[in-house]
This record gives C-alpha cells, structure tokens and sequence, in this order.
DNA sequence: CTGTTAGCGCATTCAG
DNA sequence: CTGAATGCGCTAACAG
C-alpha cells in the first residue's frame, strides 16, 4: 500500500495525498477529509524511508557511546533519546566498546544510513588513529561530542567542567582538616584527563602531598588496589574517586579494615549515579550532570540541524553531593 | 557521490558497481579492482536508505523498553544490540515510559522506518488498550518480546523462568528456618506477576503466612514501606524483593532499625546486578540472566528473519545467586 | 487549491 | 561476465 492506492482511492492525486500526510495546509478542507477517510481505512503508514530518498533525512540520528550498560553513558543516552524523540528523531544507539575496528565499522554503518548527526557520549574515539575516520565523517554529518572534543569543522563539544569539581572537591576536604590524598581513577578518558588536572592543580596549590593510582574499571580492582596501599603502610585520610563505582570498592575496602568514613577517612565518588545511594555510608559524590549534558547536546544539535549559531565548546558545571562519607 | 559517479569513472555501468559493492562473484577479477579502486580513491559510502527502497529493509531493528536507566533494561538492550551489530544490524532504541500514547508514538516510527523487526524488552504493551496498534504492528513485523507474551502470530516470546526462581528462593529460605515472609513488588508486569505467582505458591506450599505489598518503585519508597510495616510491628525474618534496588532500600531500613541480617532477617534482590555487589552485607539475589535473554532474543529473530522454524515461547532459567544477606 | 512530472540512489531483471 | 532499462514510494517544483 503507497500514496498511489490512497490516491486512486481518495480520487486524487498522489501530491495531494503527500500533502495531507505532512500537513501542508494547501489543501482544500473536503479534500482533506477525503483523503484521510481512505488514510485511516487502510490505516496507512508512509514510507520513511522513500521519503528519506527525496529529503536525504531518515530523521535519525547516532548515539555513540563505549557500553550502555554503564549508569553514566546510560543516563546521558536516556535524556538525548527523550529530548530527539520529542523533536521527532529515533536514535540509534551504538556501543562500540574499546576495539578500534568496532568503532570505525559503526561510525560506517551510521554514515550508511545517512543518520542527520552523531552524538557520542563520552570521548569515544580518543584513539588518535580515529582522528581520520571521525574528521572524514564530520564532513558530511554534523558530529556533538559530550565530555570530548574535537577541532575540526562542524564538530560541537558540551563538556562537564570536571576540573573545576575536583579542585572544589579537593577545597572542600582540606576546610575539614584532610591532608593526605588519595585520587583513583580508572579510564584514560578526556573527561578522565579533565578530572586528574583538576586533583593534581588543587593539590599543588595546597601544597600538599598525594597519591594518584590508575586502575583498571571495577569493584574489586579498587578494593584490592587500596588493600594493598594499607599492606604497603600508606597513611592517606581522603580518597577521591574518579567513578562512584569505585569510590564504593575503596569504601568497601576501609570497612573490611575497620577504617571508620568518614571520622578517619572521607571518600568521594564521582557521577551521583544510583550506586551513590546504595552504599552504607552514603557516598558523597560529584554530580556530572547527566541529564542536563544531554539535553544540551540535542539542544546544540538541534540548532545546528536548523542553521542556528552555535558555539563549538558548551561547559556545563558540576555539583558536589555531600552525604556521609565525608 | 553515488554509483553513477562511479561507473562513470571506472567505466563500467552501475549494475557493475552495484555488483562489487554486494560482493556478488558474476565480476570479472579486473573489472572489480578497477571499480574499487574508484570506491577507495572517494571513499565511497553507499546509501542504506536507497538499498532499503529496493530490498524494503534497512537491516535495522527497533528496541523498545520503558528506561534505559534501568539496569535491567540496559544489560539486556546491551547484548540485543551487541548480538545484533554482527549480524549486521543496527539498533533504534526507545525509552516508552509510561505514557500509552508515547508508546504508541513510538511503534508509528518504527513502523514507518521499515524496522525488520521489534524487540521489545519488557512487557512494555502490556496495558490492554496497546493490544489493538501491537497486533496491528505485528501483522508486517515480526515482534520478539522479553519478559512478555503476546498470542498473535509472528510474536515471539523469551521468559525467563522467574517464577521458579521466586518459589526456590522460598524454599531456600524455608530450609535455613525462615517462617515470615514480606514480598515486595514496585511493577505490574508480567515479569512482575510471575514473580509474585511464584512466591504466592511456595508459601502455601509450605503452609506459611506472609505479607505481600505493592509500593512504587525507588529505594526510599521501599525503606519508608518497611518502617512504616516495623511501626505497626510486623513480624517478619525474611524479605523478598522483585528487585534489587528495592532490596537495598529495605537493607538500609533494617539497618536503621538496628536489626541485623541476616541474622535476624534475610534479604533477597532479584536481578543480580551491580547494586547487589555495593550495599553491605552483599545482597543475596537472583541472576535474571540478563545477557542470555538477549543473546536468546537475538537467535530467535534471526531465525525468523531467516525462515527458520522458531517456537514462540522460550523459557531460560533463572539462578540463585547467595551472598550475605541470606 | 490540485495534478503532472521528474528524479532521489540503488538492486534487479533481462539481453547481450 | 557486463550493460541498459525499470521501478521502489515519495517529495518538490512547476503548471494549470
């Protein structure tokens, strides 16, 4: 069933059936009429995608992120698939994990399908060999990045100003007394990156001492990390965490050494997810902003997509969440 | 760019093109690296949405949930969309919400895309009224629906047995001397209902009392319940939840209260999710087998995609997982 | 206000 | 093995 069996039907012309179909209000009110009759008769139902062939817009866009399953990349795709649904786009979504090859053959995929842009949550392609790929596509689609930034031409960034919270982070457990640091932080993100200058700047303006840690993602990696710094006789009264995930192995880890949080140490996650609550004592986190970060990437993109000026770089502010570990 | 460009500047027609595109064999070796030559030098992106004209598919399907914040949701949508990617197929994701209408919404734009086929995790149509447009959807796309069932033709149903699970839940609680049993529940879904079956025949079974409540979903909802249960001094050694964030919320509460688990009382979750590893004491839960339900999902769809026989129900067994809180 | 016409970019006959 | 011709279902001029 297409236009030209409603227009046979309705006795008219497969324009003015098209014109009904999207509103246009050049139509007749009895025409109008007629042609929906039939519309709703065979409950009709165009083709998107014989209408994307003339637009060149599957109203469609990418969202590219490394695992779903993760609360901050989940939360942040949750309010961009709201706001686009709203303004009638679908959103693909696209977990590329960490294989370079994974990557390039979604952002293919994307490209194939002419999506209208490409949102990606989180530096997702910060692998300098994807630099060639990611430019080539932003060529011919308009590309936001959230807590990521590229220079190229029609590339949009909104950021989290993560340094910044850190560094207030860092302010706020020196007013109450703490002068040995601990920071642990598990990916090699921009935003990770972000987050480790902010730690390291407050530090040193403080003039203080610190310890920082790279570990891989998880519970027990945290855990097991900061066992062995206690085994090791690392005295530290303050930990910061670069996720609440693993702010919560840390904590987890204290207790199993009768160390009292927050009266000997004060621990901080970071992200204010759900994990944040679900941890006794309540974790005293960084809010990221999740919603708002996503919101803003469909309100820049949708402004790109309509020819509004944009600004390349957004920054939106972050929030400290004091409960009771600090 | 499309292939006429192409042909014409590697003097072959297009059907050639089209040809060494599809990687069909009918192409003389010559020819063909001739063409590709001419696809490397413009890096050439064939359009999906004009292959789909033709083939009526855009090897796109669409995902349908009510949040993707829910970590069940988002571990099954993750390894529907992981499954899927190497089949080739790339993934719209939906959050529903609530609202019949957004629902309904929401199956128009799948429909109009020309999906190959809808997923849908949760009964997320499960309200009567959606019967109507689903079985109406059904009729040109194949649906496939986790935790749900639908009696129409080309529908297809993965459950996973939590039922069962609920009722040896009991039992094992039954054999570690438990008598009293709370259940709460926080959703009228059909997973929800199995659960609630399951529980309600095992403790009849074992000729107990219990005490069922229905609260609203969110771990403060199910801390006040509990309080509110304590005040009025109920007596009770086991709780069971039909999720584990509504677990921990009774966890936090019993902690308040100072009584202690699982000494005093048992708790279990249902989901085994990551939440389950951050309260103290660890949650006791049960594995809803997330990623299989997906991967399951996806094996069926592809078999119907393909012509493949498919029964219309399958069932994956839930596991006990015991930390703890029992 | 309505109809006619011409593509959009590709896959797919059918000839050669 | 290759090419010419056709049509998928729709939108967008352009005429009337």
């Amino acid at each position: 069933m297409n236009i030209y069996d409603i227009a046979k039907e309705a006795s008219v012309s497969i324009a003015t059936v098209s014109r009904v179909l999207n509103g246009s209000n050049r139509v007749r009110d009895i025409t109008r009429q007629k042609v929906e009759a039939v519309l709703n008769k065979y409950n009709y139902i165009p083709s998107a995608i014989a209408r994307g062939m003339m637009t060149n817009s599957m109203k469609t866009i990418g969202i590219v992120t490394i695992d779903i399953r993760g609360l901050y990349y989940a939360n942040v795709s949750y309010s961009i698939e709201q706001a686009l649904s709203i303004l009638g786009y679908n959103t693909i979504l696209c977990n590329t994990g960490y294989d370079p090859e994974q990557k390039i053959r979604y952002l293919q995929m994307l490209a194939e399908k002419k999506v209208d842009s490409i949102i990606m949550v989180g530096s997702v392609f910060k692998d300098p060999r994807l630099n060639k790929p990611v430019e080539a596509i932003s060529k011919n689609i308009p590309i936001v990045i959230i807590n990521g930034f590229y220079g190229y031409p029609n590339t949009y960034s909104i950021q989290c100003d993560d340094k910044t919270a850190l560094d207030k982070s860092v302010d706020y457990l020196v007013s109450r007394g703490r002068k040995n640091f601990l920071y642990m932080y598990d990916a090699d993100t921009f935003s990770g990156n972000q987050k480790l200058q902010g730690f390291n700047e407050a530090i040193s303006r403080h003039g203080l001492k610190s310890d920082v840690h790279f570990i891989e993602p998880g519970l027990e990696n945290a855990s097991c990390k900061v066992q062995e710094l206690i085994n090791n006789g690392l005295c530290f009264d303050a930990v910061l965490c670069s996720e609440d995930f693993t702010a919560i192995g840390v904590l987890q880890c204290l207790q199993k050494n009768k160390i009292d949080v927050p009266e000997q140490v004060s621990v901080m996650g970071f992200n204010n997810s759900i994990l944040s609550l679900c941890c006794t004592p309540r974790l005293s986190t960084i809010d990221s902003m999740m919603e708002q970060m996503g919101k803003t990437a469909v309100k820049v993109l949708n402004n790109v997509l309509t020819g509004t000026p944009v600004e390349a770089a957004i920054k939106v502010e972050a929030r400290l969440i004091l409960r009771q570990t600090t």
